[in-house]
DNA sequence: ACTGGCAGGCAACGGATAAGAGTGCTAAAG
DNA sequence: CTTTAGCACTCTTATCCGTTGCCTGCCAGT
């Protein structure tokens, strides 16, 4: 029963009410987009397509709203992913092309240009840590008081901690330390660490002299390794989205946004009324409610993938979003990857200026 | 003209204001605190503290609430700073009493833990960037992909920064640089360093081969560690204070705290319509349109100082905050200084070799 | 199969009204 | 001279219409 026209009509629907946040209605749709049929024709597809569940009404006389379920068929059959914002693309070319010596700050880059860009929350996640494996713990020496440690995981990732020393705690105290747990701790996945270090105590108690503060402090290091990497830019932008007007609404997204774990982000789709789709070049989708998360992986080394998302009201320009977190998330894998592929090949290059 | 009495019937108006966040009338004040004085005598001593400027009107005929210039005055002589709360005490201790081998951590811990008990937004500041000067830089190699430079202060104090390799940069060429920059560089003030390597550039390219991309990585990493270290805690709490329900209010506050520059926080009081008080300890009042910013400084070394701080309402319980934030900010400052010094001696000059 | 026309529903807006809380003032009492 | 009681007044808030305008749903006509 999905008719051209209808389909027609539905796109000009979601398209008219993510520019005005208002319910539509027969007449103005027709007016505004010059459609070649009467309103009573419009109105009777109207009607069609809510008994199909792609629309909704706020009330039994008002315009229509695309629901979840209409969101969801569009960006599955309608998305039409082309125009990459000039401005984004050179906007992201430059945070790449030069700071292309430390990941973390290309990606902080990259949100804070997608949050910028679409007027929303943009965030990234780490790769997980239970994907990763400890291979060996570093220590370095900056002067007395100082010294840096860092952990290497099997797939490259590093990740490092600064201890500050008391006088009490000794250089080689460390030092005897850290062999210690790289004998013991070797080839464990990142997110077991705490619990091992449980098992380890009473090694250290015997080996160690102050083996309870550094017991803790590694501890803590380990903590926070394990804890997945999320980052996000742009929060107080979703202030400026009329959805979010109603301040319970906000509360719930802030806590989520303020939360800073990793998993509620992973575990998005098992959530209460959660919707999601995947479109073909991989991009998620997923609808919780009233609020709509775009997420996009991209691959940092065999097996290990980090995650680009915006999120936003389930009312947003997902054309646009959806090519720019594509084109953000292809730029970083390009980056990661490029050092280790040859620079020559690359496969997909649509768009030039 | 202030009566024992009118400070008396002030210091409740705020008390009760604090609590509820509604105008307070004569006659519920009079019952709810049992003042021996009738109703009447309550409104004309209103009338006289409206006249001196501490009470003002929601509209003509509304209850009293504190002005900002109350606000001030009640902070200034009302405040007894004396239970800390329990609670507090034993959450700050433990983030202290084992983390101790990272400043940073225990700064974040704590404004976590002064965010959630006053269930506001807390923050810290380091220390100055302009009073510190560059004294090394150290090089150290993790694997032949990753290396990690540390930039280590005249007071201390070091920064870390990853550095990815690509192929074409080799570690000679970056260990070069260095060297480079660390003859050149010595004791320049950190927020000095953006511009000084300007002028190093020249130098660069001739001794270095990728000189345009270790260059523009160098100058991220300084302009990063020229800009103050921010951090807050529980942005979204401020959602559930009353008087942020307006959503216009709650935007401007949002984008400062969004912010992320320390500038607007270190120029607080030159603001338009702020207002400041310093306490007999040393802690710091402001207060701009809506909101109070409570900070206490914490020394870190000679000289430097960073700063706690916490973001609410004009309307908070201000003996409690107060006390809560000078009690993290001595537990910090004892952290700080504890190995330098011993632990229980007075502070006085002290001189290193 | 589409369109024009018409009745009905609902929200949004504005004015009118009533209730409630609190002040300001005045005159009397301490 | 200070404090109190009483009363009139002001202003907000909530509620209740009636009007307006938009939009749907349906039916009859093309």
């Amino acid at each position: 029963m999905l008719t051209p026209r209808r389909i027609e009509i539905f796109k000009a629907i979601v398209d008219e009410y993510i520019k005005t946040a208002q319910p539509v209605g027969s007449k103005a749709l027709q007016q505004k987009y010059h459609l070649p049929y009467s309103s009573a024709t419009i109105r009777n597809d109207m009607q069609a397509l809510e008994e199909m569940g792609y629309l909704e009404k706020t009330h039994t006389s008002s315009g229509r709203v695309p629901s979840t379920a209409g969101y969801k068929f569009y960006c599955e059959n309608l998305l039409n992913e082309a125009q990459i914002d000039k401005k984004m693309e050179v906007a992201i070319k430059s945070a790449f092309d030069l700071t292309s010596m430390n990941i973390d700050d290309a990606v902080h880059e990259s949100c804070q240009i997608l949050s910028e860009m679409t007027n929303m929350t943009a965030g990234a996640i780490g790769p997980e840590a239970s994907s990763q494996k400890l291979e060996h713990i570093k220590l370095f020496e900056i002067d007395n008081r100082n010294c840096i440690c860092v952990f290497i995981t099997n797939t490259g990732h590093t990740e490092t901690k600064k201890f500050y020393f008391e006088d009490e705690v000794s250089f080689k105290d460390l030092e005897n330390c850290i062999d210690i747990l790289n004998t013991k701790l070797k080839d464990v996945a990142i997110d077991q660490l705490p619990d091992r270090m449980e098992a380890i105590r009473p090694i250290l108690n015997e080996a160690v002299v102050q083996h309870d503060v550094l017991f803790t402090a590694f501890v803590k290091a380990f903590v926070k390794f394990a804890s997945d990497n999320i980052y996000f830019s742009g929060k107080d932008r979703i202030l400026y989205q009329p959805e979010f007007e109603d301040i319970t609404k906000l509360k719930k997204l802030m806590a989520l946004l303020e939360d800073g774990t990793a998993r509620s982000w992973k575990q998005l789709d098992a959530s209460d009324n959660a919707v999601a789709v995947t479109t073909q070049q991989g991009t998620q989708l997923t609808w919780i409610n009233d609020v709509a998360v775009v997420r996009t992986s991209f691959n940092v080394s065999e097996g290990e993938q980090g995650q680009l998302l915006v999120v936003g009201p389930r009312r947003m320009n997902y054309d646009k979003v959806v090519s720019m977190l594509n084109y953000a998330a292809h730029t970083i894998e390009n980056m990661y990857n490029g050092n280790k592929k040859d620079k020559g090949g690359d496969d997909s290059d649509e768009s030039d200026g």
